[in-house]
RNA sequence: GCCGGCGUGGCGCAAUUGGUAGCGCACCCGACUUGUAAUCGGGCGGUUCGCGGUUCAAGUCCGCGCGUCGGCUCCA
């Protein structure tokens, strides 16, 4: 998953732009048009000619035409969080007074500031940072901006060393694009003109200050809403090599009920987490004793992967691949040649060391499938060459990385090494990625866009640079030729070649990496493939990499987070779940399950000692697709009562008819869940 | 890997300043035979993640390990 929860932003609304005499404030020019500045949809900002977000009080020193942002638009919510980012470090620095500042820029949904504390953050000190935030935001302290130079910065900071790093960094005054800044730094210093926000309480006496770009709030008293969110660490710079920081993050909003919203949406996404309801609906596990990482399906979670592999074995079939397998192990020999090792040892498990050789568990299928191309010689009216295969493959990821199903060390991806000439590949590739994406449909995932990671100057890139663009250019085509958005990902290539990624959107907006295309004509040349052309020539074939759902694993935990757990009837591990009114129609429905299961649904009778009412809010609970209850009534008419998971219901269906439309909605694969609509 | 939090029956939780573990669900048994989200009663079940330490006494304090959660870094 990439990105968090969309934020109920509101779109900017247009206004008529206002004129801001020199030597005047933009608050003078709103008041005197009347315009809102407290609400929750006041303006907190303008954006002038320049298309620079400018604060209230500042007077300007030309006249301008300027746009009022509220405090509800994206502007608006960034500047609101960056100004709660100042208040928490200002409560912080009041709390833990040798504490220093990093950086503190709005991020989607909050803000977080980093910190060196003299000791870490607790979650109890979370709790007080916010009554010191509360206090601040109450007496209602002015952002009050002041330029300032390098070398006075350099004094004023002299203790935060941070801060120092970021002046250095900047730049010299006038160069606006600092290269070595990233967005968020950039926010603290800017381009060129250093300033300094002083928080000034009502009788203007100076309370804290900190080094920004801004603009801010015109008062701590315009943070309408927020929440500390959590403590975590963070290195300085997002570098590995620097000192870690404290990292607190936080979330604003225009309003208590925004807040609340957002913090609901969060409820909602907790209770969709794959990790949650794996226990829950008796999915899978990850035993302690196993090992970090590794995970076992129960048997509800062996049907979903049965059923999601059967699909996609007959659609590959369908599509001209062909099944191969390969073994879980091999010689230390064999990562030699693809180029893995040593790039990538550290990814892959340590070594055995047996019968005078090193055996390594695959991290990888391609090798393997590369000897099976090269087990014989090949001619050009076998390509391209589909090879297909659930491969199960082990990558030791660090231990602070692991999650639930969608990053384990033991995985199987269903996964294909196509071969092809060099003529073929445009064609191949577009095929491809129209296979891909039709099948991830009939999943259910109908929300996607495009990455395209290619190289950038890095010496991890090898191969020749034509080869580079011509396989580049290739898969670009294709992504134009699916008539998705593409987003551009410059050195986000594998070292061996360039790849699309196929980003799926879930049912709450999160975005997750599925399905990857890579081109890939290094292994090819380091296996010394080659196949027979019309010519009589040996030729070298192109290679693609493709796996559709990244793994068997991550796909189930992305589509149980999909459907919250109530899976489409044709993937749900318990279809049917038949209910007596009371113990006289048991046998009855034994006899309804008997025939389901001629047809091949996946039916239990629930014959235990419960209530009826008990018995339906288990079923709902294991969110199965379709209840059928049978009370006397029902038994004497030789019928049955559905209740779907809605909770409507539709009474007195003969049995057979009950059957049939059960089959039928089964075998359409319709991904919605069945209700009283779907059977008129 | 790094920083911090957490680890109590299958699951969710409780246990005062350290004084040798309780509840709900699930499970088992019994009674009740009921028409669309929890019938009642009884019972089984824990070496409190592991190892070591402090203490008269450790679920509780300390150390190490394992696992897990939230981030950071990483993700061929």
């Amino acid at each position: 998953m990439s990105s968090a929860l969309p934020s109920s932003t509101a779109e900017p609304q247009l206004r008529p732009k206002l004129t801001v005499a020199a030597g005047t404030t933009a608050r003078a020019a709103l008041e005197a048009a009347g315009i809102d500045l407290n609400g929750p949809s006041g303006v907190v900002v303008v954006r002038d000619s320049a298309d620079q977000l400018r604060d209230l009080d500042v007077p300007f020193e030309a006249t301008d035409q300027v746009e009022p942002v509220a405090i509800d638009s994206p502007d608006g919510l960034s500047v609101l969080r960056h100004s709660a980012a100042h208040v928490m470090a200002q409560a912080v620095q009041d709390l833990f007074p040798d504490t220093l500042l990093g950086i503190g820029p709005p991020i989607e949904n909050g803000f977080y500031y980093d910190f060196l504390p003299k000791r870490p953050f607790t979650p109890d000190d979370l709790g007080a940072i916010e009554k010191k935030m509360t206090e601040i935001i109450k007496a209602s302290q002015r952002f009050s901006r002041r330029r300032i130079s390098d070398d006075e910065a350099r004094v004023e900071l002299e203790t935060e060393k941070f801060k120092l790093e970021l002046i250095g960094l900047k730049g010299q005054p006038g160069n606006t694009t600092p290269t070595e800044l990233n967005a968020e730094e950039a926010s603290q210093v800017g381009g060129g003109v250093l300033t300094m926000y002083d928080n000034l309480n009502r009788d203007g006496e100076l309370v804290w200050t900190d080094l920004c770009r801004g603009p801010h709030l015109p008062t701590t008293r315009r943070i309408p809403a927020f929440k500390l969110m959590r403590t975590a660490a963070a290195y300085w710079r997002g570098d590995q090599k620097n000192e870690q920081l404290q990292r607190i993050y936080g979330t604003a909003w225009p309003s208590k009920d925004a807040l609340k919203a957002y913090l609901v949406q969060l409820e909602e996404a907790a209770k969709r987490d794959h990790r949650k309801l794996g226990a829950e609906l008796d999915l899978f596990s990850f035993p302690d004793e196993l090992g970090s990482g590794l995970a076992v399906f129960h048997p509800k979670g062996g049907v979903l992967r049965k059923e999601m592999e059967d699909y996609s074995r007959r659609r590959h079939e369908e599509s001209g691949y062909e099944f191969v397998n390969t073994p879980h192990i091999s010689k230390q020999t064999l990562f030699e040649t693809s180029g893995h090792l040593p790039y990538y040892a550290d990814g892959m498990f340590p070594p055995m060391e047996f019968e005078g050789s090193n055996y390594y568990l695959k991290a990888m299928n391609c090798p393997m499938h590369n000897l099976i191309f090269r087990s014989r010689g090949r001619s050009y009216r076998e390509l391209p060459l589909r090879l297909f295969e659930f491969g199960s493959v082990y990558r030791y990821e660090k231990s602070g990385v692991v999650h639930g199903l969608t990053r384990v060390r033991g995985m199987t991806q269903d996964d294909s090494h196509i071969y092809c000439s060099k003529e073929q590949m445009a064609g191949e590739l577009k095929n491809l990625l129209d296979f891909v994406i039709d099948l991830l449909r009939d999943y259910g995932l109908d929300d996607f866009y495009l990455e395209l990671s290619t190289r950038d100057d890095s010496p991890k890139f090898i191969g020749e640079p034509a080869e580079w663009v011509e396989a580049t250019e290739a898969l670009r085509q294709a992504a134009l030729d699916s008539g998705l958005d593409l987003v551009p990902d410059p050195g986000g290539a594998a070292y061996y070649g360039p790849k699309i990624s196929v980003q799926a959107r879930d049912a709450i907006g999160r975005t997750w990496q599925m399905s990857t295309i890579q081109v890939d004509f290094q292994q090819p040349k380091r296996f010394g493939l080659e196949y027979t052309g019309a010519d009589g020539e040996r030729h070298q074939p192109v290679m693609i990499h493709r796996a559709l759902f990244g793994s068997v694993e991550r796909f189930i935990g992305v589509l149980t987070e999909h459907y919250a757990g109530a899976f489409p009837a044709w993937l749900a591990p318990v279809q049917v779940i038949a209910i007596p009114v009371s113990d006289d129609q048991v046998d009855y429905l034994y006899d309804v399950a008997k025939a389901l299961k001629e047809q091949r649904i996946r039916v239990e009778v629930d014959s235990g000692s419960d209530r009826m009412q008990k018995k339906i809010r288990t079923a709902q609970q294991a969110k199965v697709p379709f209840m059928l209850i049978a009370g006397a009534q029902d038994a004497e008419n030789g019928a049955v009562s559905f209740r779907y998971r809605d909770g409507e219901q539709r009474n007195g269906v003969p049995v057979e008819q009950a059957v049939q439309e059960i089959a039928d909605f089964v075998a359409s694969r319709k991904n919605s869940s069945p209700s009283v609509a779907d059977f008129g």
